[in-house]
DNA sequence: AGAACTCGGATTAAAATAGTCCGAGTTTTT
DNA sequence: AAAAACTCGGACTATTTTAATCCGAGTTCT
């Protein structure tokens, strides 16, 4: 359980790899070939990363893509909000995370809500493993 | 991302369930009720607790369940391990759980292990996750 | 014009998770 | 002794989530 998705990996280490060839422009293709990854998977993840800034692009021949360094220095858990991801232990801390988003997803996003006795307790630990991410730096990673 | 399995959550609402009925046995039809989780997937969880031995069981009519409390004061970090769930971000950490279970698994667990320049950031993530999980105790959310 | 790229929607495949079915055994009640 | 109220546990199915692929189109360099 907790396994970061893919798609989250293959960001980080697609940024470290730019990060690595500094000003230089890494093709998807590099990329995917150097690191073992499918080239389709890699392209669909440039272009996200590409989406949400953290990498420039340059399309056509001899394009490729850089890292777009002013958009790095951000933490590991502002990352994965970005790539859409949240680390929610449970579906009621889901909900909370969502509305920040502008879901329309109330606490009863569980079923169990109500009669749910454990839910300050896993709160308290999504807090705990949220600091964990807040605390690290995307820059750290890559 | 990082949720936990319903099967974990039907797990600690069950034995929190427990804990406050205090020596009162408990029949799963109870539990599930009381909890609204389907019979048949509570009868599960309970079966997998008696196993592990963390609740007690009576067979036939007037029986039921009843918290083992020997067996109680562990991290979660163990419960989740006995409930075969290890909390790893990363395939590449999972396989160094699963090696203290003696499976025969190797780091290689991951096809990019290799060329992989994250790992080591990932390993230091992964020690602080299992850090909150074994700073809990099973207690303090029952 | 052609080669080498990126762009991005749509689709499909695979895997993990969750839930259900059902026959059997045990203990109490009538 | 039979019925009722439980637990036991294997096998199966459904659902959801995650991962990978397909493919037509646009851009830039030579």
């Amino acid at each position: 359980m907790f396994k970061m998705p893919r798609k989250i990996e293959y960001a980080l280490m697609s940024l470290q790899m730019l990060n690595q060839a500094s000003l230089k422009r890494l093709t998807a293709k590099d990329i995917a070939e150097k690191l073992g990854i499918p080239l389709q998977v890699t392209a669909k993840t440039m272009q996200q990363l590409m989406n949400l800034g953290f990498v420039k692009s340059q399309e056509g021949a001899k394009g490729g893509y850089s890292l777009d360094y002013l958009n790095t220095d951000i933490s590991l858990y502002d990352f994965l909000n970005k790539m859409q991801e949240t680390p929610s232990i449970v579906k009621c801390q889901h909900s909370k995370i969502e509305m920040l988003h502008n879901e329309t997803y109330g606490e009863e996003n569980c079923e169990y809500f109500e009669n749910c006795k454990i839910k300050n307790s896993m709160n308290l630990i999504q807090k705990k493993i949220e600091k964990v991410f807040k605390e690290t730096k995307l820059t750290e990673i890559i």
